[in-house]
RNA sequence: GGGGGGAUGCCCGAGUGGUUAAAGGGGGCAGACUGUAAAUCUGUUGCCAAAGGCUACGUUGGUUCAAAUCCAACUCUCCCCA
């Protein structure tokens, strides 16, 4: 344990962006416990390698890991390659469908890379659930869901949705949550940390080890992030999610693009700015004296600082407001070569050349792009979507607001 | 084991023989406005070599000049009874 930091200042730090601590006066016990005896508290995290990259509503977790390792603990990650197979019904509308083993071995090997990003690799260690869960046997299984009553498993929302819309529920699906709870039996957690759409599944766990005679965890719960929509929880599948690996420009913008009133949460659960400060900007948000802009540019700089520099937080800012608020075209863009080949006389169709270029998912919504008048060349607005044009190297081409890419003859 | 529903585009949901690439809503995309915010308004939302063609209403097969719509089998699913 560094015994630079109290127990109570350790408390504080843990707390930060906490949603709940259940219960609290318990985590407080085993710090006080570890601090004395100097044994670490083991941290678990489960992590569903379902998804494949870490955006920044998953880092919240991770982040929350990596104080507990500042402080000395140990951190215990279970890639739940078993539980993959069942599907967390946490929150869902339907049955999730079960992955095959060399997708969560890729997902998780994908991870791997990325935790350390915000983890302490020394002070972290990675576990597969199926290397106990795998290996249970049906008289196991028996006797640990002996334990639990269907009401129990029941009277979670997700499945009373469910049940009551007359959607499906398969049986394994009540598993889950048991099974969660044996992985926090098998590392022997001290603390489990989530988010509060697991609150269900990390009880469970109290109850388990409980009922298998040891300490009961403390669980520990944190908002869900909501993505860049504003609405839905932050997920790879919504499209809403800013990955930890975007490059400095693309962080910045999305975070830009956030409603303004989950700034705070974004401040809170993604930044290290001072809860005081997080504070005096609401503060002057709602006064006025803060432009909401201002408050979300210092945001997106303070993000990409820490996955990225400060100094490419500086730039991103630059090339922001270069291209956003001074409408100029982008530093860098991406470019597109156009073999000779494809022109006819010298020039090409314009839905080809969106073809080419890949701003376009299909020639039809090349059509519409430009129908809209969301496309432009050197700023130029074609509309004619039958139209050609005569390219000219180093002319840029716009699709849309986002969408930059330069032309270059081959 | 018995009986009764249901499966439609990204999602919800209308449609019960031709006028249906399929109403309406949500979401998405684009345009205007703006602070790449919100709100609002407008357009658009299967694909292609594009005044034409192709593919689509759980799956397969059938009836018909014509099927999302009718028939058969199958798959999945929900409810009631046991």
């Amino acid at each position: 344990m560094e015994h630079s930091v109290t127990v109570e200042q350790q408390f504080e730090i843990i707390k930060r962006g906490v949603l709940d601590i259940v219960p609290e006066e318990e985590l407080l016990a085993k710090l006080k416990k570890s601090h004395q005896t100097g044994k670490p508290l083991r941290i678990k995290l489960g992590i569903d390698p379902t998804a494949s990259d870490i955006h920044i509503g998953f880092a919240v977790v991770l982040r929350k890991m990596r104080q507990f390792q500042d402080m000395g603990h140990q951190v215990i990650l279970i890639v739940g390659d078993f539980t993959a197979s069942i599907g967390d019904p946490s929150g869902k509308s339907e049955t999730r469908p079960m992955l095959s083993a060399e997708q969560i071995r890729t997902n998780a090997e994908t991870f791997a890379s990325q935790f350390w990003l915000i983890l302490d690799r020394e002070k972290t260690t990675v576990t597969f659930n199926g290397d106990w869960l795998g290996k249970m046997s049906f008289a196991d299984v028996v006797r640990e869901t002996s334990r639990v009553t269907v009401a129990r498993i029941l009277e979670r929302d997700d499945f009373q949705n469910r049940l009551s819309e007359g959607r499906p529920v398969g049986l394994h699906e009540l598993l889950y949550p048991i099974a969660q709870a044996i992985d926090s039996v098998e590392v022997q957690a001290d603390v489990e940390v989530g988010g509060s759409d697991q609150r269900f599944n990390i009880l469970m766990g109290r109850d388990l080890q409980e009922a298998n005679g040891m300490e009961a965890q403390v669980g520990l719960f944190l908002p869900i992030l909501p993505g860049i929509d504003g609405v839905q929880k932050m997920s790879k599948s919504l499209g809403n999610y800013v990955a930890v690996t975007d490059e400095p420009n693309d962080m910045f913008g999305k975070i830009m693009s956030i409603p303004d009133d989950v700034m705070a949460d974004y401040y809170t659960l993604c930044t290290d700015v001072g809860t005081d400060e997080i504070e005096a900007i609401k503060a002057g948000i709602a006064s006025g004296s803060v432009h909401p802009m201002d408050a979300k540019k210092r945001l997106a700089r303070e993000i990409v600082t820490i996955y990225h520099s400060a100094q490419a937080g500086v730039d991103a800012q630059a090339e922001f407001e270069r291209v956003f608020s001074s409408r100029e075209v982008p530093l860098d863009m991406p470019e597109i070569n156009l073999p000779e080949s494809e022109l006819e006389n010298g020039s090409i169709r314009l839905t080809r050349l969106i073809a080419i270029a890949e701003m376009a998912s299909s020639s039809s919504e090349a059509r519409r792009l430009i129908q809209s008048g969301a496309v432009s060349i050197d700023g130029e607005k074609i509309t004619d979507v039958m139209g050609s044009i005569t390219p000219i190297d180093g002319q840029t081409l716009r699709v849309g607001k986002l969408k930059f890419a330069r032309l270059r003859m081959i």
